[in-house]
DNA sequence: GACTGAAGCACC
DNA sequence: AAACGGTGCTTCAGTC
């Protein structure tokens, strides 16, 4: 047995290191002993699903915030098996990012997160419950460095957060693979790993007191864990790729922007992605360039700007050369690129789903599927994602999700009324104004959002005496919008927060008080999103579901019996709130995501 | 090489 | 009185 110390603001903490057989009844007895345990484990990377492809669990870690334990799975089955069977035993576990470490454990170690994940204590989503905001939103975060930093201890968040750099550094390698070289007893990653579950630990019993008793009476501790878990399955399941198409679509685009960045070269344009280089070239032919970006620290007059919007402005050759070269490769390397590199042996992807993570609650998804920015006007990047063999792709989006949700909560009449007789609202909005459909709707969503006459006039392409009178008559049309919309930001101006529906506290900016409103809806939305899931969940469709994007799910579904199940799932989905329907609506395609879409566009 | 801020673009 | 919410990814450019 190795034995190191450290100390949180003088406390100490013991870590066991378990170096031979030997020591492995002591690890046996403490868990005897215990019924609750931080837990974390250390790997290769992040790469969980190439199990068996060269991705391997190397350390596995458990303890209080006083005391914890290193096992050096690495080593060979017998501590492998001490390791299932304390994971067995427990009753409770704490970890950070518990997801990842059930991934980990299934994939490696055998237990199924269908066993351990009831039995897990996620500290990232009590953070989120007791404070969504990033370090960047002047909040404390929500990585465990960051957590530690902000409730715990300054001193030690730095020094873990900087402890794998520092061990890189002395491998002459980077962080990134740092993790399958580390020597398996180099004693500073021994002392990284043992504090893990130390600090998880610590930070459970801090968080778990500011979760605000609102959310708790509601239930939300124990509901965002059991949706965390849905999604983790998703995760899990993955989604099967069509290689041969990506790989397609990948040389198209290769050659699609070499001939685009040679034309740009004839122009004297090296790098088609550099702003400065274009700037010079444009000034250079005498083009009068006067779009500003927003002001920044370096630049309080903003600088230059070279978006799309300019480009397409100038009519020159060369600004179409860049605009098509431009997105040729952002294309294939945010689209296919990552897709094909992120497939397992089975051609399955597996995205990185945080169920529970923007300041509003929003889901995200990322990694090899960033799914909620793919290109949808198409199914030209969708296409790349299959349904199961035998299977057909199914979309079953929310209808008016956000905007049927302020309705309920406003309780505006018109615009309840609106929804509750079928009624189109957005030329509702466009009649009260004299202005086209498409302005009406643009109003309609820059409520949701917040916005104002300046955002319109910029959106619309309209001048400041249209956009004013745009939102004047949103406003004369839909009083009751309005009336909430202050009364939420009242309270954030007295509290310094907004209340969901469904018992959230979301900090809103000082000064932003009218943000309030957008956070009430899409914080509120994302429930209703995610409520659907666990009614899916418990109905026995988690292995159909493949992701959820916002207002809509993505399923594979046997092909025989997609009209059935979709119907199904539909209606499972459906949920009244204030007494106004979010209807859910199924479409069914082919055997690529994308089909769905191709067969929607051919109905225009 | 790692990290950061900013710009730009993909979405709901 | 005044105000476009929330994401993820790639790249550049500057810093350490």
């Amino acid at each position: 047995m190795r034995n190191l110390s450290y100390r949180i603001k003088g406390q100490p903490v013991l870590i066991h290191v378990v170096e031979s057989e030997q020591d492995i009844p002591q690890f046996e007895d403490w868990i005897s002993r215990h019924r609750i345990a931080g837990f974390d484990t250390e790997t290769t990377g992040l790469n969980w699903w190439d199990a068996g492809r060269g991705f391997r669990i190397r350390l596995a870690q458990f303890g209080n915030g006083a005391e914890t334990w290193v096992i050096p799975v690495e080593r060979g089955p017998s501590f492998r098996a001490v390791v299932v069977e304390a994971l067995h035993r427990l009753e409770w576990l704490v970890a950070h990012n518990g997801t990842f470490d059930l991934h980990v454990v299934e994939a490696c170690l055998g237990i199924p997160m269908e066993e351990l994940a009831p039995k897990m204590w996620d500290t990232s989503l009590l953070a989120h419950l007791v404070d969504p905001r990033g370090v960047k939103e002047k909040g404390p975060g929500l990585k465990l460095e960051e957590l530690v930093k902000f409730y715990i201890d300054q001193q030690t968040a730095e020094e873990v957060k900087g402890s794998m750099t520092a061990i890189a550094k002395r491998y002459k390698t980077t962080k990134e693979k740092i993790w399958a070289l580390v020597e398996l007893f180099d004693e500073e990653y021994l002392l990284y790993a043992g504090m893990d579950p130390a600090l998880a630990y610590r930070l459970f019993q801090l968080l778990y007191r500011l979760v605000p008793i609102r959310s708790k009476e509601r239930g939300l501790i124990g509901w965002e864990h059991r949706l965390s878990h849905v999604t983790a399955k998703l995760e899990r399941t993955g989604y099967l790729i069509d290689v041969g198409y990506a790989e397609r679509r990948c040389e198209e685009l290769t050659a699609e922007e070499e001939k685009w960045k040679a034309v740009a070269k004839t122009f004297g344009v090296e790098n088609p992605n550099s702003n400065q280089q274009l700037i010079e070239a444009f000034q250079g032919f005498g083009v009068k360039l006067t779009k500003r970006t927003k002001p920044s620290k370096n630049h309080p007059n903003g600088q230059l700007a070279m978006d799309d919007d300019v480009l397409s402005g100038v009519g020159h050759p060369l600004a179409d050369a860049v605009i098509k070269a431009k997105k040729a490769g952002k294309w294939r390397k945010t689209w296919f690129e990552r897709a094909l590199n992120g497939r397992d042996s089975d051609d399955r992807v597996h995205a990185s789903i945080n169920s529970l993570q923007a300041r509003t609650s929003r889901m995200s998804i990322s990694g090899s599927i960033p799914a909620q920015t793919f290109p949808s006007g198409d199914g030209y990047v969708r296409h790349t994602f299959l349904a199961d063999e035998g299977h057909v792709s199914c979309s079953i989006d929310f209808g008016n999700m956000e905007l049927r949700y302020l309705a309920a909560f406003s309780r505006d009449s018109t615009m309840l009324d609106a929804f509750l007789s079928g009624k189109d609202l957005h030329q509702i909005t466009a009649d009260a104004a004299g202005v086209v459909r498409k302005i009406g709707k643009m109003a309609n969503f820059l409520t949701v959002y917040g916005g104002g006459w300046a955002a319109l006039m910029e959106q619309a392409n309209v001048d400041e005496e249209t956009a004013r009178r745009v939102l004047d008559a949103f406003n004369e049309t839909y009083p009751g919008v309005g009336a909430f919309g202050k009364k939420l930001a009242a309270e954030a101006r007295k509290t310094g927060y907004v209340w969901t529906a469904t018992g959230r506290r979301l900090p809103v900016d000082p000064g932003k008080w009218f943000r309030a409103l957008n956070y009430f809806i899409q914080g509120g939305s994302r429930d209703v999103t995610a409520r659907a899931l666990l009614k899916l969940d418990a109905a026995g469709f988690t292995p159909y579901m493949r992701l959820p994007v916002h207002d809509e799910i993505v399923f594979s579904f046997p092909e025989r019996e997609a009209a059935e199940l979709s119907q199904e799932a539909a209606r499972l989905m459906e949920f009244p709130v204030q007494g106004l329907l979010i209807p859910a609506d199924a479409e069914i395609g082919g055997r690529s995501w994308g089909s769905i879409l191709d067969l929607a566009n051919s109905k225009h």
